[in-house]
DNA sequence: CCCCTTAGTATCCTTTTTGATACTATGCTA
DNA sequence: TAGCATAGTATCAAAAAGGATACTAAGGGG
C-alpha cells in the first residue's frame, strides 16, 4: 500500500467507474462483445438515452470503450471495450466478488439484529 | 467474471468507496491504525468537519471503520479499520496501481494531442 | 468571566448528477 | 403520405452531493 496517501490514485480508477450505469454497461460489452447503442438500451431497463450517451461518452473519453459509427440511416453505432479497457476487468471481478461478500455480510448483520430485537 | 450483469455486484463494493473523501480516510487508517478525528482532519486539508463526519459514519454502518467514544471534556474520539474493512485493501491496491497506470496513459495521450497539433 | 479545546450538529446555499420529455434526420414500408 | 426505426441533442426540472458558517457541551487556564 502506498505511504503517502495524497499521491493515492485510486480516486482516478474510481472516477471510471463511477456513475449510476457504467459498471453494467461495462459487464455488458464485456460479455457481449461488441453491442450497438440499441442493444445495449433494450439491456438496462431504467437508462434514458441521455445517460446511456453521456456514460458511453465518458468511457470512450477514457479510451475504456471504442465507438464505431457506421454512416445509415437509420443510424448504426457499434460500442465495445478496447484493450485498454479490458485492464480493468480484474478490478470488477475483484469488486463483485467482495460486493457479493458485503450482501451476505450485511445479511447476516439484519438477522443478528432482528434477533436482537425479539428479546 | 459474472455472466448475468443483473446480479453484479460491483455497485455494492463502489458505493463503499466513493464519496469525495473515502479512499483517503481509508488510507490514512490503514497507514496509521488508529487516529482521532481531528487527527485526521488535520491530514486533509480542505475537508470540512461535516463531511469527515458524514463519511466516517457511512464507513462505520458498514463495518468498515470503529468508533470508540472517550467520554471526556474535551471530546475523544478513535477511529480504525475494522478487520472486516481490511478486506477492501486488495481492491484499493489494485485501483491505485491502475489509477497510476491510467495517468501515465493519459499523459502520453496529451503528448500524443500537442504533437499532432504542431504538425 | 472569558476563552480555549474537541467532536460534533444545524442551517443555508451552490454545484453536480440524474431524470423526463420532446425533437431531429432520413430512408423504408404500409 | 403517414409512420417506423436509430442514435442521438436540447431543454427543463428534481434530487443528491458538497461546502460555508455558526453553534453546542463542559472542564481547564488566565
Amino acid at each position: 500500500m502506498e505511504k503517502k496517501p495524497e499521491l493515492c490514485r485510486v480516486e482516478d480508477a474510481l472516477g471510471i467507474l463511477v456513475g449510476k450505469w457504467k459498471p453494467i454497461i461495462l459487464l455488458h460489452l464485456l460479455i457481449n462483445g461488441t453491442m450497438r447503442f440499441s442493444e445495449l438500451k433494450r439491456h438496462m431497463p431504467g437508462i434514458t438515452q441521455k445517460m446511456l450517451t453521456k456514460q458511453l461518452r465518458e468511457l470512450e473519453e477514457e479510451d475504456i470503450v471504442q465507438r464505431v459509427v457506421y454512416p445509415q440511416v437509420p443510424p448504426k453505432v457499434e460500442y465495445s471495450i478496447t484493450e485498454y479497457g479490458r485492464s480493468l476487468e480484474p478490478i470488477l471481478e475483484a469488486m463483485h466478488e467482495w460486493g457479493s461478500k458485503h450482501t451476505a455480510h450485511k445479511e447476516e448483520k439484519e438477522k443478528r439484529m432482528a434477533q436482537k430485537e425479539a428479546n
